[in-house]
DNA sequence: ATAGGGTTAG
């Protein structure tokens, strides 16, 4: 059935002497997999006792092909429902990004021995942490644990990826021993969110402990230690890991070599990017997709390389494709540090075609120009974005400690702390000078913009 | 026997 042997099912269906409702769901179950809703809504008009599973099978299907109200309407109809049926419909809604109607019918549905399940817990954290609402995601993993049910390895990866987004070393750390407690802390997938969320939370060290003390690893395991080290700026590391991934029987995929073109992006190591490019291509046969080429357009760029990252893009059109957003805003990035005034303008130009309301595109390309003292440029290019009608938001950032939180908005000083805060982040700012004095000072630059 | 959930980039 899986296959694409739909016929064959349905002939084996036909011709089964003695069908029974399981035959029946098995059939319907199959018809939704393989997107024929049509079929699976024929059969159910003719089953002779459908039972619970029918229209839980329903209500899967049609959410599934994203038709939530054709599986609401299923759910309505349903006099008797069990947690399943509650699980598949919330899971619907959480799909749709419609996360308060889920958490509506998180608390509607029946509580105690056959109502609200670990499942139907996690649907609600995931769903969550999907809409980026991750604290409210992490409160509603703590209330799970009030409640007697205990965690399992679902809820863990969910939980630990949760903590790589935030980031929260000390609940990632927590959540690792609640882990170990119950066993969980080697299988695969709870191991590899627990290395994202150690190099997320940027502690490199226990990252690879963890990769190294796995019994197995998968793609994903590779991916997740490769782009860590990437992520640090540590590329010889990120390289030497991608090595060994080559002596595994684990085959690379699109987003390991993302991982390995930005390492090389970071360390500025040209050559090896160029070679890993074509090994994708050639010995891997992974088509490039619009995050390789601007992986590789940054990296000749941040190296000073414009023209050959031009050159890039020509060959790109020259294989007829379209030439992402992204690729254009690698070049503007590399302008700036760079100061390449006329190919800036061009490819700021390329990015206000395709999104005139980004603010900081405006902003850069002012900044190339008064960085080389073309002050009336300046002044053009600010009031066209004015003339757009794009605003500038004050940049924002915020720290939680022990008795709560801040938040700092760019040009605000009224923060009671603010001389404390401030001094040592000049102190900071002295040193990043120092180190510019007697080594290159443009590459310390690129470092500095690219942060 | 048949139905519901989780992991990797920028």
């Amino acid at each position: 059935m899986r296959g694409g042997l739909v016929e064959e099912a349905e002939n084996l269906f036909d011709e089964m002497p003695d069908r029974n409702v399981v035959t029946w769901n098995t059939m319907i179950n199959g018809y939704f997999k393989n997107g024929q809703k049509e079929k699976a809504f024929g059969l159910l008009g003719s089953i002779p006792n459908p039972d619970i599973y029918t229209y839980n099978t329903m209500i899967s299907g049609l959410v599934q092909s994203g038709d939530l109200f054709g599986a609401r309407k299923v759910f309505d109809k349903m006099d008797s429902r069990d947690v399943v049926t509650w699980n598949s419909i919330i899971a619907g809604y959480v799909h749709k990004g419609m996360i308060d109607e889920a958490m509506q019918l998180f608390h509607e549905m029946p509580l105690g021995m056959r109502g609200r399940d670990t499942v139907s817990w996690i649907v609600m954290v995931s769903g969550l942490a999907k809409e980026g609402r991750l604290e409210e995601g992490v409160k509603l993993f703590m209330m799970m644990k009030e409640s007697e049910l205990s965690p399992d390895k679902a809820t863990f990866t969910s939980i630990l990826t949760i903590c790589s987004e935030l980031p929260a070393l000390c609940l990632g750390e927590q959540v690792c021993a609640q882990s170990i407690k119950t066993a969980l802390n080697h299988t695969i997938e709870v191991c590899n969110a627990m290395i994202t969320m150690y190099a997320r939370c940027g502690n490199m060290t226990s990252a690879l402990r963890c990769f190294s003390s796995m019994p197995t690893h998968n793609v994903i395991s590779w991916n997740s230690i490769i782009s860590g080290f990437s992520h640090h700026g540590l590329g010889p590391q990120a390289l030497e890991m991608f090595e060994e991934m080559r002596f595994s029987d684990v085959k690379p995929n699109e987003l390991t070599f993302i991982a390995v073109l930005s390492a090389c992006s970071h360390a500025g190591l040209v050559e090896k990017g160029k070679y890993y490019f074509d090994y994708m291509k050639d010995e891997c046969f992974l088509q490039p997709t619009a995050g390789h080429y601007t992986c590789i357009v940054d990296l000749f760029g941040r190296f000073g390389l414009i023209d050959e990252a031009m050159s890039f893009i020509d060959q790109m059109r020259a294989d007829g494709l379209e030439v992402p957003v992204s690729v254009w805003g690698a070049i503007l990035g590399a302008c700036r540090v760079h100061r390449n005034v006329e190919v800036g303008a061009v490819a700021a130009e390329n990015v206000l075609a395709i999104e005139p309301n980004r603010s900081g595109t405006y902003m850069i390309l002012a900044e190339i120009y008064a960085s080389v003292g073309r002050l009336n440029e300046v002044e053009r290019v600010l009031t066209q974005m004015k003339k757009n009608g794009v605003k500038k938001q004050p940049g924002c950032s915020w720290i939680e400690m022990n008795d709560g939180g801040s938040v700092f908005l760019s040009g605000d000083k009224s923060h009671l702390e603010f001389d404390r805060i401030v001094e040592p982040l000049e102190v900071l700012h002295v040193d990043v000078e120092l180190m510019s004095v007697g080594s290159d000072q443009n590459l310390v630059q690129s470092c500095w913009h690219s942060g």
